[in-house]
DNA sequence: TCGCGGACTAGGGAAATCCCGACCCTCTCC
DNA sequence: GGAGAGGGTCGGGATTTCCCTAGTCCGCGA
């Protein structure tokens, strides 16, 4: 019985490095390449795969919001997360939409492979950058500051606003109406006490969840 | 005659990709690979390759330093920006400190193929959308130097707008009409193409015109 | 001296934003 | 099961920002 998986993300090299490193263990064999997470869904409702491994910032449907429908399109589908943002708040997102791993890719590749072991085994698993931030998040007592109030939506938002988007940007990228992303910008701005999009965007830097 | 080539990228799996797409060409070595810019820069002393392939995000020392240090410490070595930043400035500061190909991690990856062959025949290479945002530049007058021909008060407006003044205020603390200070604040837009204040506060925090 | 370019000052109109309220849905708690 | 809280979705309307044009002033080189 092989092992069918599904890669996405938005970097060529990245998928064509994933194949290369999935491929060359026995029984697995990469059944669909996504390049976004639209195309994403898609495949995994056709091909069915055992486990997907997506990258969290991807063109059209992100990470987040390509794991709940997946989940609900595929539901034998095991989620991984594949990404560059060790941020305790976008982890417990995806978590929470249904993915059962979250990998960064700053760790080892041998880790892919354990991941990918793990989620066949009907196992969750972190990478050890990630599990070291939820240790401490737990330890902590999981403290209950601002940005940990703001819904998924406002979250994803300000990340999007920082990067220089604009309302109707968001709005093409999420298929809804500018008003929509508007009151969620508005929203997470009254929570945060901000007044605008500047004021947005240096929250964002100075909380890291952007680049700098 | 074997072309040695070396990868730098912080992602394992990005180096395992190029590895294994440059290996599939015939002829082609990957020497040596670096998971940061000093690395990459003793590498490339001691392998000599003929392109070097880096990422301009990198610890320790980032692709704009490594490539002057590399340019010094192996003249023949022809340096390949590969990175996600589709950025004008980050373009001009690379090419300046000697890079010779610039190229996007977006591009279909046959796109680095191509690259390096043009720099082993000693050609620059650009991919496709850098070459569209270069030809944008040129075509918009070449505001090369935009940074230091912005007067007092464009440098002045910059710095309040991105520590979250409004036109308004700022026209109260002037003296002005608030179109005054539109104006000010518009034309260093322009100058430095922005086209929001929010990726205005973004490019002042980027310059180091305001704290973190 | 005269034109020329750049800085500083504005206005008009279009576009994007911000704020308010509204509706529906889900979840929780009593 | 009903009430309430919170999230996601939009519309209306005021406000702010964005872009283009334009007038004035000043320095500078032909």
């Amino acid at each position: 019985m092989t092992v069918k998986l599904l890669v996405t993300d938005d970097h060529a090299i990245v998928r064509r490095g994933l194949q290369a490193l999935l491929e060359a263990q026995g029984g697995w064999h990469v059944c669909a390449l996504a390049d976004n997470g639209r195309a994403a869904v898609n495949l995994a409702t056709e091909h069915r795969p055992d486990v997907a491994i997506l990258d969290y910032s991807l063109p059209g449907l992100n990470g987040l919001e390509a794991t709940r429908q997946m989940r609900l399109a595929s539901p034998g589908t095991e989620v991984l997360i594949y990404t560059m943002h060790n941020n305790e708040d976008v982890i417990r997102d995806v978590l929470r939409a249904g993915a059962r791993g979250y990998l960064l890719k700053t760790e080892d590749d041998a880790e892919v492979v354990r991941a990918v072991q793990a989620l066949l085994r009907k196992q969750p698993y972190f990478s050890p950058q990630v599990a070291e931030t939820l240790l401490d998040t737990f330890l902590s007592g999981g403290k209950v500051v601002a940005s940990q109030t703001l819904s998924s939506r406002e979250r994803e938002v300000i990340q999007l606003v920082a990067e220089g988007k604009s309302n109707r940007d968001i709005a093409d990228r999420w298929q809804v109406s500018v008003k929509t992303v508007e009151s969620h910008r508005t929203a997470a701005m009254r929570k945060l006490n901000l007044h605008s999009g500047v004021e947005l965007a240096l929250y964002a830097v100075r909380n890291k969840l952007i680049e700098p």
